[in-house]
DNA sequence: CGTCTGTTTGCACGATATTGCACGAATCAG
DNA sequence: CTGATTCGTGCAATATCGTGCAAACAGACG
């Protein structure tokens, strides 16, 4: 197995497992553990992963699990869940990405606003029930474990069936000359697709995410509009 | 489990249940006491958290809404949800259909249990997310709403191309000669293929099931393990 | 073809981290 | 006050880490 394809299908194993374990690795890919110690500590210097004692983790608080992301931001998540709930009009079809920023906007929502939302994260799919008149389309495919989002080929194919009026992006960085940005290539990959489905697209971004940037591109600026907590929508490129 | 992500759960589930119990945690992660507390004093010496006699609570007495929903049946869910869990085999593919019965299974499968677990109703997919050795294949479609599964053409496609090797099926009915049974007819068609698909059936049927019959059948009594909350495995046909 | 160079891998070894246990001190409940 | 629980510390066993080094290997070059 060549060194460069072994890295990658270790972060491709850690994003669908949320884990790297050295000694496991080890035994399944045949090397010594040092090898895999190795790669894990040039792709820690690389910005990939975090390495701790005993394998590695997913990167940053984007990547921390659910419940603990739940916590962070709430007031400036809600603030901005008002926003972006005020863009959907009644009878819209409605992209909807994962991420708790989208959960707060699912609970920010009218109780009666007729649309339909279409979304690969079950999250959101579920605190969807309690509303009458939308109508949930769930897209599957392989579940993520630190994104809690399907991906994968079906998921793909899943997308690109489907025309949507407005698309809810989740990204983690949003930067003048990089623009949208986020951690994964496959997630870059999808994002880029779903946005390409919907005739507009959105990005509800809080103030940590301004002026950042992730390895992967998804798109530019001026193809989304981009709402922050500041007073008026603030475009970056501007 | 790697030493950080412990911590890292430990905090979400801080921040989840509001408090820690340094006794109960040792038990549930199969580890000592000592290592708990060395967590606990860490992650406190951190500021993530107020460490107290016998475990931790959060910084900020912010709030702790603790909705636990009163369910029907809570102990016989329990009951028949570990049962069911016990039947799951390491590395196995398992299709797992919606329903708060089954929704207690997930909470009762072994932390690292790893197997594969294919299902189309969001919430059990997002209540899947603690575990690291599970992989989730989230089947698309329209929501239901009130069973919260996905259905419809797309769904079924993909389940159609799905082989597995155990499906736990929720039914509204178990009668000795109508067999399987539920109140929808589209809903028993979806359930009657991802029953075909799988080689073994299993139906986790509380007492209030057995002897009732819904409008539309599934299938047969004799192609399904029917397990109740009895003693031994009740096979109503005999 | 022979030599050189850079890369990759595995091994050795001392350093560090993690874990469970023992034991006395501190704390809690009645 | 008394018994039980929990805590903190020290210690030993084990696991993992990082570094240096040598062998194997591929490619460059004469």
């Amino acid at each position: 197995m060549l060194t460069t394809e072994r890295k990658s299908l270790l972060l491709a194993r850690l994003a669908q497992t949320g884990r790297l374990v050295a000694r496991d690795l080890a035994a399944e890919l045949a090397l010594s553990e040092d090898t895999i110690r190795r790669d894990l500590r040039e792709l820690a210097a690389e910005g990939h992963l975090l390495r701790v004692h005993g394998g590695a983790l997913p990167l940053s608080p984007t990547h921390r699990p659910m419940a603990q992301r739940q916590g962070m931001q709430v007031q400036a998540k809600a603030q901005l869940a008002q926003k972006g709930a005020a863009l959907i009009r009644p009878g819209q079809i409605v992209i909807l990405d994962g991420g708790t920023t989208h959960l707060a906007l699912v609970a920010a929502l009218p109780k009666d606003l007729p649309c339909t939302i279409i979304t690969h994260a079950p999250g959101i799919a579920a605190a969807l029930e309690p509303f009458p008149k939308i109508e949930v389309i769930l897209i599957g495919g392989r579940l993520m474990r630190h994104s809690m989002v399907a991906m994968g080929a079906e998921t793909t194919a899943s997308f690109a069936r489907i025309r949507a009026d407005l698309c809810f992006l989740g990204v983690t960085g949003v930067h003048p000359e990089t623009g949208l940005t986020t951690g994964d290539a496959e997630e870059a990959a999808l994002k880029r697709i779903m946005l390409g489905q919907a005739a507009e697209g959105v990005v509800l971004a809080t103030e940590d995410k301004l002026g950042t940037s992730s390895p992967w591109g998804i798109a530019g600026l001026n193809t989304v509009r981009v709402v922050t907590t500041g007073d008026r929508p603030v475009w970056l490129g501007a």
